[in-house]
DNA sequence: GCCACCGGTGGC
DNA sequence: GCCACCGGTGGC
């Protein structure tokens, strides 16, 4: 079997054989694609069902380390076509309009806040900079039809895009809303170079009421989670769980009089394509016995010399390995498969990594 | 003292 | 493994 694949993480095509992976999409940094089902299953929103050779490309590797690209809050004014120095594969000019917020360049570490993020003037900073949390720093979807990135002008639209994406798939003519030459002939706004971190976001998230902010909060890699959602009220009330929205509402009746409900809240945060960024939470050691630690006898004394036993508390590791078991069983959620999905991403500033995930302290 | 950020934990 | 919630805490 041999098949012309378009490889959507560096835009070039190439002609692969022995394909074994179902489903398209998946822009990983390091040009890595799908890497298990896993990677596909759930967090992942297949733009189509496709045949991808996922192991096959390697185009990133072969292609120089690209600086980043900022744009700052007063640069965003001037949507003047930035020149590119770089262009080495006679690309337009959209195609390097890459968008990246630089929160240490502008005195906030709030970049998703600040837009529009289109169309930016350019300056380059070392890719490794000091150690500051990755920001926001585009909001782009895939065509549906076309499977190219789009670069959302303002995180307000891109929302309102989001909201609708299952019933109503994004397409490049949607974008003709605010660039109304763009079609799906044209090259994509933005491309999976490895320079950014990349996630997934979630579909069909409610907008955020009138007045009220949503806010992605991106933890720095290593940590036991990728990111935090907060809601900041009209008030100001930062409020960061379902629970505290519910509260807060029936504390302030005028906002459910105003038509505010808690169906208009969502805390699901997009997941990110470089593997490892999260911290995997520890796993118990795979051969204890949890009887063995519940009491004297002849199976305990014999293991607790073995390599692999600690000397930690017997009731630590019985709690870990009582909650492995009680954990086994669970099913995991995965999307339909049949269904077709677009998929939108949010590209992330990635200021302190290294290719190969290495931190730089 | 506030709050943004992070880690821990329970539930699924 | 993912998600939701919330307590802790360091920096301001």
């Amino acid at each position: 079997m041999s098949m012309e694949v378009r490889c959507y993480g560096c835009c070039r095509h190439e002609l692969s054989s022995g394909l074994k992976t179902i489903l398209s999409i998946g822009l990983f940094p390091d040009c890595g694609y799908l890497r298990s089902s896993e990677d596909i299953s759930a967090n992942l929103y297949p733009v189509e069902t496709r045949v991808l050779d996922l192991s096959r490309c390697n185009h990133l590797d072969k292609s120089p380390q690209q600086p980043v690209d900022v744009v700052t809050p007063q640069e965003e004014e001037d949507h003047s076509a930035a020149e590119d120095e770089d262009n080495q594969s006679g690309e337009d000019d959209s195609q390097k309009q890459l968008v990246v917020y630089d929160p240490a360049a502008n005195g906030t570490s709030t970049g998703e806040d600040s837009q529009p993020l289109s169309f930016p003037k350019k300056k380059s900073i070392p890719f490794h900079s000091s150690k500051v949390l990755p920001s926001v720093g585009a909001f782009t979807v895939q065509c549906a039809e076309c499977f190219k990135w789009r670069l959302i002008p303002t995180k307000e639209k891109y929302e309102e895009i989001r909201e609708h994406l299952l019933e109503k798939p994004f397409v490049c003519e949607t974008a003709r809303e605010w660039r109304p030459e763009i079609s799906c002939e044209d090259p994509p706004d933005i491309c999976q170079d490895g320079s950014r971190l990349w996630a997934i976001d979630k579909p069909n998230i409610a907008q955020p009421p009138p007045g009220w902010q949503r806010l992605l909060r991106i933890r720095g890699e290593g940590g036991t989670r990728f990111a935090d959602v907060y809601y900041v009220a009209p008030s100001g009330k930062r409020l960061r769980s379902m629970v505290e929205i519910q509260k807060y509402l029936l504390e302030h009746t005028e906002y459910v009089d105003a038509g505010v409900s808690i169906s208009q809240f969502s805390f699901q945060i997009p997941r990110p394509l470089q593997q490892n960024y999260v911290r995997k939470r520890p796993t118990p050691p795979a051969d204890v016995n949890p009887l063995s630690w519940a009491g004297p006898d002849e199976n305990t004394a014999l293991r607790l010399g073995l390599p692999g036993f600690s000397e930690a508390p017997d009731s630590e590791i019985l709690d870990i390995s009582a909650k492995k078991k009680a954990r086994q069983g669970s099913s995991k959620h995965v999307f339909s498969s049949d269904s077709v999905y677009n998929q939108h991403g949010v590209e992330l500033e990635e200021p302190y990594q290294t290719r190969n995930g290495a931190f730089e302290l």
